[in-house]
DNA sequence: TTGTTTTGGTCTGGTCATCAGACCACTTAG
DNA sequence: CTAAGTGGTCTGATGACCAGACCAAAACAA
């Protein structure tokens, strides 16, 4: 079963608008705000997104369904407050081994380098950013929390850092998809502290300007993740 | 100017199904078809992408308007005798420096390893599919054409043969981009053939499965096009 | 040749997502 | 209490798409 299957002719689909709208809302509700905060007026995100309130007001509903958000008339949209399984449950998609496995190569081989070009590339701003991020991720395992969030952002800055747009964009469609691999691998005992602490080593081989020091520690991360999620499949 | 754009929110556009069918059948024609073949009648293919016949009319127009197909009523839909000028001028999107080189960039950091994943998982018709690209390849340089779909294809395959359908997803969208590099790179005196001796060189490791000779040819494949290309800007 | 089949060309009527805009109902700040 | 701001609802228009019918040219078979 080595071959995969030939270019077939897959089902083409138009994109919707509010589809896209509500998948730009979440990464922003996960990434920028907090159980409780108000989203911004419906009007004001329609102006923000180019796009008709109507739109908008899809997307909110979708959100809504999934227990992300909930609006109150007169008085705005707010973040619900996410427990670990209802983020967990109904958001994610459910991947097969096979996809999973496969993603993580895809990780690994691209991965690494890039961290090794952010350590020739990086700014001092990305350095500062990198680093406020891994004092969150702290912050939060100190509380007893996964930090989800900050992990993706770890490695969505390296690459950013790595001052590739089209890198970029490809990891923006993959965003969603990274991010199961994450919950499964951080929902493990003593993980995420081992996690934060392959991040500090990155961030510290990129500091110090050696690519491949960064390079390997991005290596040995990743495989460290992968041990942990294939084995829990 | 290190720090790229910091996550803004850009202008969401539905898709349209006409042009996501014309990017395929581009590809098709480029990759199956020779100047003078019939396309599948539109009736044909509305059921193979299962959308309208008007949806196939007006992705066929739009190949129409570049001239790569001409229609003709009752006969069918012939592929267009295309010339190297007729092909690269008002297909190619006009890329700056900086993007080609980014392109560049992403290409050395991923197909070094896919390489390298290729000659452990290649099944012998992975293997058999490349080699005979490469003798098409061949074929054409001796009639002093560039070659240009058969390179693509190759690299293509390569990633096929890595058995990762999430990589290929990624190329496959990354594929109308990297088409420029290409016809920039196969333009220079003498580069198709010492392009054609880096893919035998890439096959030949993966045919002894030997994942780091494969890599190695890859990288040295690639860093030899970066050089060509970023001299002609 | 002649008639049938196949193919692209054209048109119609309907559906759906989206848009702009107006108005209502509720909440909250002053 | 009032005004401003917010979500809730509705309308009419637009554009992309679909299913299907019919026409005209070409190809093919008898």
């Amino acid at each position: 079963m080595a071959t995969p299957a030939k270019p077939e002719f897959e089902a083409i689909r138009r994109s919707k608008v509010y589809e896209e709208v509500a998948k730009q809302l979440e990464r922003l509700i996960l990434k920028k705000l907090q159980p409780g905060d108000k989203l911004p007026a419906e009007r004001e995100l329609a102006e923000m997104f180019g796009v008709s309130r109507s739109s908008i007001r899809d997307a909110i509903r979708s959100l809504e369904l999934v227990g992300l958000v909930e609006p109150r008339q007169g008085a705005g949209t707010v973040v619900r407050e996410v427990s670990a399984e209802s983020l967990v449950n109904p958001l994610t998609i459910v991947l097969a081994r096979q996809q999973i496995s496969e993603l993580l190569d895809f990780r690994k081989m691209l991965e690494p380098p890039l961290a090794a070009r952010a350590a020739t590339h990086a700014s001092v701003e990305d350095i500062t950013e990198m680093e406020e991020i891994l004092r969150r991720q702290d912050d939060k395992l100190r509380r007893g929390e996964l930090a989800i969030e900050e992990d993706s952002e770890f490695h969505y800055n390296v690459a950013m850092a790595s001052d590739n747009s089209v890198v970029l964009k490809v990891l923006d469609v993959l965003m969603d998809l990274l991010r199961e691999t994450r919950e499964r691998a951080l929902q493990v005992e003593g993980r995420p502290q081992k996690s934060l602490a392959g991040h500090r080593r990155i961030l510290m081989a990129i500091k110090r300007r050696d690519p491949a020091a960064a390079e390997d520690a991005m290596r040995r991360h990743i495989q460290d993740v992968e041990k942990i999620v294939l084995n829990k499949l």
